[in-house]
RNA sequence: GGCCCUAUCGUCUAGCCUGGUCCAGGACGCUAGGUUUUCAUCCUAGAAACCCGGGUUCAAAUCCCGGUAGGGUCACCA
């Protein structure tokens, strides 16, 4: 039995996208559970679109992701072989230099073709079953411009046979290109390989991702605060389902689980709620260095320099689905608090909707300030110096003008946690400025 | 338009090959309730789907046929 190659074949005319990272995620779990080898082959043949900037995403994607490649070659590189299999196409009568008629700049009055036998081609795929297409319409396509610049449909065929590519697994786009390789395959007398055509990830509007609808570099969403397992383990989930019913999967045991046979064949819209829930579920089994390190980025200053910075990444780390969130939970007003004394609305003290008079308040606000005073300042003591009074009153009344003469803001952690984050000093600092506002 | 692919809750899907155990299961989201005020977390409950029409069969989400709908692809791009 020959071992097993799959290879991604991105070209660098574009970022590497969620659709180029899931093809290549896939391509890698199929030939790491069958012990084979994954390659990684840059589709330059294009001189005037492919950058090096691109290149770079590309292996920069696939690398934070940890999809390993075991080899990388480009076509550029190829050229030598390509002519070569050119001149045989050409020998052998399979493809001919074409006259053309110039329509269009960049047009060249002679291209190389290949010579359409038109004969129906049936190929073997892993995920539709056997597929079989006409060609009789593709005519004598262009397969080269001339002997050095080989196009696409070439390229793939004689690097596949060059590198022993045994599995070419990719988009659904694919699909109707499948012919035209295959008939060039057999005009070499090459071995087809075997083919898996994976449904598409499209937008929510249910159409292929493009530029202008989710087709962004998979670096995007690293600086988006994505963590990697996350934006695998979903990835993994858009065609394919474990058998039971675990979503949450480390790499290790998607190889063990993937089953190319079990591939979805309809389209999978790419939908970003579940994304960002697996990450925060990702986000939770963080330890505490590892949350620190991982939103280092996104914490303002004050926070990072706080006393009791520990206890505020704890309650950071329930709140956000991802690492930018911070950013917009501190422009929302709902960090800022916990280093910096609050502007409060005295509409809002005494409650946000049936609140009691304000003297009611006021008296609770004395009540708090007192019983804080003679307490030691952890949770619990907080908790216990001022719970019966709050039973005794109504909790609401007590704990809501409490916790947003600490906070200022309508939605925060509770009051509790806030005070002995705050400390004894700054908490009755608070309550008592929040008691005077009121007067 | 030609060729091709696809069709289970809003979304990702299990089940389909080997018809009955499926008045269709899970997850995200949503709704309601609960957990020491609000928000978040967490827990519990709930609403929510077999595209349509024929056929085969005692029995169809599952098999067959036909529609319909959606998508992909038709470059001297990849």
């Amino acid at each position: 039995m020959t071992s097993i190659k799959t290879r991604i074949a991105p070209s660098p005319t574009g970022y590497l996208h969620v659709g180029t990272a899931r093809t290549a995620l896939f391509n890698y779990l199929f030939a790491k559970q069958n012990k084979g080898e994954f390659v990684l082959r840059i589709e330059d043949t294009d001189k005037e679109r492919s950058t090096k900037e691109f290149e770079d995403d590309i292996k920069e994607g696939l690398s934070w992701l940890g999809i390993e490649w075991d080899h990388t070659h480009t076509q550029q590189a190829e050229m030598e072989h390509h002519k070569k299999v050119l001149e045989e196409l050409i020998e052998k009568g399979a493809a001919y230099v074409s006259q053309e008629e110039v329509k269009k700049e960049g047009d060249r009055p002679e291209v190389i073709r290949f010579k359409n036998p038109k004969t129906p081609i049936t190929f073997k795929d892993i995920i539709r079953g056997e597929v079989t297409m006409e060609t009789e319409s593709l005519g004598d396509f262009v397969i080269a411009k001339d002997m050095e610049s080989p196009l696409y449909h070439l390229a793939v065929v004689a690097d596949d046979a060059n590198h022993n590519v045994t599995h070419v697994i990719r988009g659904e786009d694919g699909i109707s290109n499948t012919p035209r390789q295959i008939l060039i395959q057999q005009a070499l007398g090459y071995k087809t390989p075997i083919y898996a055509h994976l449904p598409l990830i499209l937008a929510p509007d249910k159409t292929k991702l493009s530029k202008r609808h989710g087709a962004v570099s998979i670096i995007e969403y690293k600086k988006m605060g994505y963590l990697k397992e996350a934006l695998l383990n979903y990835l993994v989930l858009l065609g394919w389902h474990p058998k039971g019913e675990e979503e949450i999967l480390s790499l290790e045991e998607m190889i063990k689980l993937f089953s190319l046979e079990s591939v979805q064949k309809g389209g999978a819209i790419f939908d970003t709620e579940k994304l960002n829930w697996i990450n925060r579920h990702y986000v939770g089994n963080l330890n505490e260095s590892e949350f620190e390190k991982y939103i280092q980025n996104y914490v303002p200053e004050e926070i990072i320099n706080h006393s009791k910075k520990e206890a505020i990444y704890e309650l950071l780390k329930e709140r956000i689905d991802k690492a930018s969130d911070i950013q917009e939970l501190h422009e929302n007003g709902e960090l800022s608090y916990y280093y910096k004394e609050p502007a409060l609305d005295t509409d809002l003290i005494g409650g946000n909707k049936k609140a009691p008079p304000k003297e009611e308040t006021i008296r609770h606000l004395e009540a708090l300030i007192e019983a804080l005073n003679n307490a030691e300042f952890t949770k619990e003591d907080i908790k216990n110096a001022v719970w019966s009074y709050a039973e005794e009153h109504g909790r609401g009344n007590v704990l809501w003008p409490m916790r947003y003469s600490l906070s200022g803001a309508p939605k925060s952690p509770d009051p509790f946690t806030l005070a002995e984050i705050l400390g004894k000093e700054e908490t009755i600092k608070r309550l008592t400025k929040a008691c005077n506002a009121l007067q």
